[in-house]
DNA sequence: TCCTTATTTGGCTATTTAACCAAATGATCG
DNA sequence: CGATCATTTGGTTAAATAGCCAAATAAGGA
């Protein structure tokens, strides 16, 4: 694997790291509403006020939010929708579901050797 | 928010969070092809034996991957194919993209005052 | 049975992350 | 300007995570 792919993967696992928090994630949420100033976020998530500003910087630096101060205020608000799609799969993954992709691609056959190992299974 | 609703994103959190690994990242992507014994994964991720095998014990425990024991190798197999689903809206995220949800339900306007603060924006 | 192969487990250390507190910033208001 | 409100930043500490090595298991094969 070359390392502009490594780069690619990272980049990705960034993003989910950053959705990767119950509170976060109760933020998205929350955003999806519409936009909220961090004020008002903070009533519902128990925790200090720099915590909370400190999980929308995370949303922020990840690119699933976006900040606009007016006034006093700081108004966040979700820029890429879509991850709230998530949720219905994150749901099926713990009903230990076997849903399928919403758009099902080739999945090919199982069944290759282990190029490594040489073989595949003898029995059974 | 009650207890059992901090409990639900908790647990979704945890989902995103096995995600949420470059190298896991990848794994998940190989294993869409079809299932695969630790020895294959291991030939492309750069790393040890024992932190492959500790990577997809992280899925498997999470629920997304499955393995089952042929002969000598343990086979790991995707368990819940709609997580691949999530790279589309993870590279909207990354090109800074503003991309709607795929099904867009009706999202509320953005205006309510806050509550706490009890104001809403002056100027602008 | 003993050896080899495939994989997991158990430390151990370095790094990252989360949470809180206190102090800093920035805007509006008196 | 000085006070006040909304929010961010910095510091600190505790806990979680990632990676490597070495040892433990488990299944076949000689």
């Amino acid at each position: 694997m070359d390392e502009s792919r490594k780069a690619l993967y990272r980049a990705r696992a960034r993003v989910l790291k950053a959705l990767a928090h119950p509170t976060r994630l109760w933020m998205v949420e929350k955003l999806a509403e519409g936009e909220h100033c961090v004020c008002e976020l903070l009533e519902t998530v128990d925790a200090d006020f720099s915590t909370v500003s400190k999980h929308l910087s995370v949303l922020r630096q990840a690119g699933i939010v976006d900040v606009q101060k007016r006034g006093k205020q700081m108004f966040y608000r979700l820029k890429v929708p879509c991850v709230l799609d998530f949720m219905g799969c994150i749901e099926a993954v713990l009903a230990g579901g076997t849903k399928d992709r919403l758009e099902v691609p080739g999945m090919t056959t199982p069944g290759t050797a282990c190029r490594r190992c040489g073989q595949r299974e003898k029995k059974l």
